[in-house]
DNA sequence: CCAAAAGTGTTGGGCTTACACCCATGG
DNA sequence: CCATGGGTGTAAGCCCAACACTTTTGG
């Protein structure tokens, strides 16, 4: 900040977006990719991303990516880390910041079915990456499941009303274990973001779950 | 990254490292601050940061404004958020990588002595700060309080030898409350981070305390 | 032998887990 | 009335904090 200071004195440098876009897909974590079009990585997988726009602020450029993307708004979105190697990009010196979302699965056929360049990758079984995104999906993974107990993440990957059956489901796949049941219902309950709404789950088979709802942020 | 690329097209935009370098003293939280020298801001307090060179990584960048401000190599660094709404800077869009690094306040004199432009400000009364400094010092205090407990990142505040009255002492400043002594030792001592050196401290006035050390990471 | 700080033994309470059981529903 | 999954009561165990106590040093 101390050197002199000339706006055509900078060498070429780019700040882009990228977005790392988990859900849960039949129990297993899997992240959305994006084929490439263009060279570099010609035809390889990547993480969906963009350039920031001059006067766009970095998380406006996240939900604007987010927005082209999944065609969705007001996702749960949350800063992850920067990753700016020189040599990360063979085009040019390219800093990201990566970004990580959450959706439902439910919320992601839409745009799976209306575009042919994404797919839902499980996390255990990703394919070759373009650049270095596999190390940012790996770090991504390594917050959620950090997150997972303390902050009410998982929400995000359920739809409005939901079991409590299916929160749990969401915290096995996200951590690959199995949980006990009885000590699950009431860590949730206890740790008041979610209240029972007076519903009842239909079309079940047998006795029909509560629906809850997350708490209109209370503290 | 799926529009066009032409180095020169891109509109003038830098990235820079900005470092929330931070300390105990006298029991409180401690952040080195530089008078700018220059406009804009000039001669109000801000973060020391730098630009990243064109062929330097993020990391190697903050280890580089590190040594060059406080003359020390090898301190616990840690990348904290990026920065980037426009308008932040008023001269051209910066993106600022911050990054956090914690020093004991010995190896601060040094500097502090040689260097007039450096002050160390106690979190809880900053002066009026340059751009958005303020928040970036915040999201620092704030990821520090929270890893206090599940990483060993105190440890990085005192030297190489320790009392566990210190390192009680460092919490407590970090954390803004007083802890139990014997609830705090035994926690500390089965985390499995730290083991005594046989040593006693010495020049006390009273029973001596023995000296700890960081355990050589085993796990 | 006294003051002051280091270090330890013991108790008690709160939180979480594990297991067993009951409840509600569809077929 | 049976199978199945939802939901709850209870007891055991672990972790952690508070308190009281002992130990070690300098003066």
């Amino acid at each position: 900040m101390s050197q002199s200071y000339d706006p055509g004195a900078f060498p070429p440098l780019a700040v882009t977006v990228d977005l790392v876009l988990m859900t849960v897909q039949n129990g297993h974590l899997a992240v959305l990719l994006q084929r490439r079009s263009e060279a570099p990585h010609k035809d390889e997988w990547a993480l969906p991303g963009g350039f920031v726009g001059i006067d766009e602020s970095l998380d406006d450029a996240a939900q604007r990516i987010l927005a082209d993307k999944a065609g969705l708004k007001d996702a749960w979105l949350e800063q992850l880390y920067s990753f700016g190697d020189p040599g990360r990009d063979p085009r040019m010196r390219i800093v990201t910041i990566a970004y990580f979302a959450l959706l439902p699965a439910a919320e992601l056929s839409a745009p799976l079915a209306a575009r042919s360049d994404l797919m839902l990758a499980p996390l255990d079984t990703l394919p070759p990456l373009a650049f270095d995104h596999r190390t940012i999906i790996d770090h991504a993974a390594t917050r959620l499941r950090g997150k997972l107990d303390y902050a009410p993440v998982a929400f995000a990957l359920l739809p409005p009303r939901f079991t409590l059956r299916a929160l749990q489901d969401v915290h096995e796949a996200i951590l690959g274990i199995s949980l006990n049941k009885p000590a699950f219902r009431r860590r949730m309950i206890d740790t008041g973001w979610i209240e029972g709404t007076g519903e009842k789950e239909s079309g079940g088979a047998f006795r029909p779950a509560e629906l809850y709802r997350v708490k209109p942020r209370a503290s």
